[in-house]
DNA sequence: CTTGATGTTTACGTGAACGTCAATGCTATA
DNA sequence: TATAGCATTGACGTTCACGTAAACATCAAG
């Protein structure tokens, strides 16, 4: 059980963040008698998972389905087929965006090879003055 | 030589957009005497790097990097040496994402044989009872 | 030459993801 | 028990990436 500076400190975000994810209900912390928040093994997993989904650019909207798989009623067989189906459908949004970037990455390889070449003329013409 | 309207139909964005990205530095469109926009060639290329960077969830700050390559002075060999420079680490930080992807991806696949184990078990449970 | 679609700038509005007070309560320690 | 540090809930402020409306100019068609 962990307070909320604690938390904090360890993943580099500030109280208000953490307490703006519980405001849109990504995190659900609990109380102590006196009302401070509390957050246990299951709330540092999500806040990982939140914290990742940043890295990789996902919207809070969209990481908000990704770690409420989490916080679903998995004792149902219904409920278990059901989320690993939704998971395999952001497996396949994930592989798409993986596949963007490594487009992305052969326009740029490319233009260097361009400017590579550029270079390589004005070197002869170097040469040759 | 296209007008504000029909590259906005043609990229499926609004002209607020267009003039926002001009606003911005990304854009640099033409006049005609009229003081009316006109994009060439370049410009379009231009969009065409933005709207896809904004597909990848770059911020426009990001993409503003990478498409002021296009407008940068490439007649000099340093200028050139430069801008590969910048490529290649341009090119070091979509793979460090390419290989973050690939971990949630792992991540959510695990989970998923979990769930498929979990299912296993209660299959074998309904036959014992 | 009028009309309707399209263009311009200026400027205020909006939703997301927080930042930053303010006013107040809790907690640890010297 | 005083006090520094950390907690709470409002509530307003800020930046990004545009949306939207106003007031006016331009262009194409009949």
């Amino acid at each position: 059980m962990k307070t909320i500076r604690e938390v904090a400190r360890e993943f580099d975000v500030t109280a208000r963040t953490l307490r703006y994810y519980e405001e849109i209900g990504l995190l659900t912390p609990a109380r102590t008698e006196t009302n401070q928040r509390q957050y246990n093994k299951k709330e540092i997993a999500k806040l990982k998972l939140i914290t990742r989904g940043k890295r990789y650019n996902f919207s809070l909207e969209e990481i908000k389905e990704m770690v409420l798989l989490f916080d679903i009623d998995r004792t149902g067989k219904k409920q278990l087929t059901r989320t690993i189906e939704y998971g395999e459908n952001k497996i396949k949004e994930i592989d798409a965006r993986i596949l963007e970037l490594q487009e992305i990455k052969a326009e740029i390889a490319a233009l260097a090879e361009l400017f590579e070449e550029r270079i390589r003329d004005i070197e002869k013409e170097e040469d040759n003055s």
